[in-house]
DNA sequence: GCCGAGTGCTTGCATTTGCAAGCAGGCGAA
DNA sequence: TTCGCCTGCTTGCAAATGCAAGCACTCGGC
């Protein structure tokens, strides 16, 4: 699976089901339009800018792109739980201890649980 | 902001913090060191799929480093904490709507605290 | 028929990305 | 002192990305 070649056949997709033109969704997204042809065509590679762009003109996420794109794992949230709690903007350092603090008792619970 | 340079200040921040050299940490991802210099020093602005392999290198998530990239944004980690949590398969059921609880919680509160 | 407006695509080129070869320096051992 | 190994960085270049100019085609109106 070229994974490339499919997200230029999701973005003609999308397009399509939109019905707009090339020249209507590059105008959109602020990219040349044969520019996009060639992407849709897996002629090109798009950078996760220019995916970015064409997400917002086709009102999906960034992150569909991206994993469509293979630059994210659909499996990745799943490995870096801590991570992620370390990392979320919404929390302040306190809670993002005591998340911790109980993720990782309940880690240890299941790790002497299967010992 | 600038935002590339921000992300080779924070890769350099890890490697350091990780007391590997740029040669080591080049190696471990599979680019080549000169590049690496580049980019921690913000000559060089690196794709998506760099960042990719750096983030495995370095043992965080690639969207950890796609938002200090400016490549996703800020709410997207909102959604991700929340659905991390539900996804990660260390976790049983009770666990993840204790930590889903809790986590909702500490929003709510510093939702009302902001209002 | 011609014209204008639209369509997707071709092509050449400027700029950027990522690399290989190598430089300059530091450090420890002989 | 020299040597070998390590360090971060410089530089020139090949390949890739993204664009502007333009082509060939379709369609509807006159």
């Amino acid at each position: 699976m070229d994974t490339f070649a499919s997200i230029g056949d999701f973005i003609r997709e999308k397009r399509e089901a939109a019905e707009v033109s090339v020249r209507q969704l590059a105008k959109a997204a602020g990219v040349s339009n044969p520019y996009l042809s060639q992407i849709e065509r897996g002629l090109r590679k798009p950078s996760a800018e220019v995916l970015q762009l064409l997400a917002k003109a086709l009102s999906v996420s960034a992150e569909t792109l991206y994993v469509r794109a293979g630059l994210l794992d659909e499996d990745s949230s799943r490995k870096f739980t801590a991570e992620t709690i370390a990392n979320d903007p919404e929390l302040n350092d306190f809670q993002k201890s005591q998340l911790l603090a109980l993720y990782s008792e309940f880690l240890i619970t299941n790790n002497s649980k299967e010992s």
